[in-house]
DNA sequence: CTGTATCCTTAGGGATACTG
DNA sequence: CAGTATCCCTAAGGATACAG
C-alpha cells in the first residue's frame, strides 16, 4: 500500500513551445541556478558543499532541486570513488552547455547590480573573451 | 486608516553578494523572462500584447511583474503618443543589456529541449554571430 | 554523510469581478 | 484600456528531527 507523499516531484506542465519557456520550466526558480553556478564555476560536487554556499539553501530544497536537475538531464549523480559513503554530482554535457548563458547573466548582473560593485580588474576579465572569462571564473570562485 | 493589503510588492532580501544571486532576485521566477522576451524580441510594448502571449499570464501577475521590473530599472513606463489612454512599456538600457543572456538561454534550450525541435535552418541562425542572431530573433518573433 | 519526513508559514498564482 | 481587488487553493520554503 504505497501512500501518496507530497515529496514526489510533480512534472511541470508545458506552457508553450518557446525555448524561453522551456528554460524557465527547468531553471525558473530562485535556487536552481545557484546550484549550477556551484557545479560550473566553484568546483563543488558534494551535497554538503552546496549546503555551505552563502545563500544557505535548505536540505529539502537542495535535495528536490538535485532530483529535478537529474530528471532534466542536467546533472548526473554517482558514487564517490574517494569515499564509499559519499556521492558525487556532476554536470552532463547538457549542463555544461549552460556556461555561456550563466556567464552572460553574471556579466549583466556585475554591470548593473548597484550593490555588488565588482572590482574593475575583474570586470575587465568578465568583459573579455568568453572561454577566458569562464576559466577565470572557475579559478576565482572555486576549485 | 490605510488597511494593509497583500498586493504591495515586498522587497526581496539579498541572500548573497554573488551576481548570480542578484540576477535571480530580479529574474528568478517563472514569468519575468517571458515579459522580457516579448519586449526584447517580439516588439511588444502594450499590456494587452503581453496578455496575449501563448503562456497566458494572468492580469495580476503581469501587473506585479511590470511593477517589479520598473522598480529594478529594467522597464520604463510612459504614455503612448499614439493613443492618449494607453501606456507604453519599454526596456531601459539595463533591460536591453539582457539580450545576450537571453540569447544564450534560447540557444541552450533550442539545442537541448527534446520537445521543441527547432528547425535546422533556424538552429544555424541561433548558432551564428550574436548580433545577427538577435536581429533574426526579432524579425522571426515579432514586430 | 546524504538525504527524508514533517510541521507550519508565506508566497505564488488562477479566476473573476470590478474601477478610473 | 489598464489595471486592482478578492477569493481561494497550491507551491515554495524554512526549521528541525530523523533514517539508511
Amino acid at each position: 500500500m504505497t501512500k501518496m507523499t507530497k515529496m514526489q516531484t510533480c512534472k511541470i506542465m508545458r506552457r508553450s513551445d518557446c525555448p524561453v519557456s522551456y528554460a524557465l520550466e527547468v531553471l525558473g526558480d530562485r535556487w536552481t541556478l545557484l546550484i549550477i553556478r556551484d557545479l560550473l564555476f566553484a568546483g563543488k560536487q558534494h551535497y554538503r558543499q552546496f549546503l555551505g554556499s552563502d545563500e544557505k539553501i535548505a536540505t529539502n530544497i537542495l535535495a528536490d532541486r538535485l532530483r529535478r536537475l537529474q530528471a532534466a538531464g542536467i546533472v548526473k549523480k554517482g558514487p564517490d570513488p574517494k569515499n564509499r559513503r559519499a556521492f558525487l554530482y556532476e554536470l552532463t554535457p547538457k549542463g555544461n552547455d549552460l556556461a555561456p548563458a550563466l556567464l552572460e547573466l553574471i556579466r549583466w548582473a556585475a554591470r548593473h547590480d548597484p550593490d555588488s560593485a565588482v572590482p574593475d580588474d575583474y570586470m575587465r576579465v568578465l568583459d573579455g573573451d568568453r572561454d577566458q572569462a569562464i576559466a577565470s571564473l572557475k579559478s576565482a570562485l572555486g576549485d
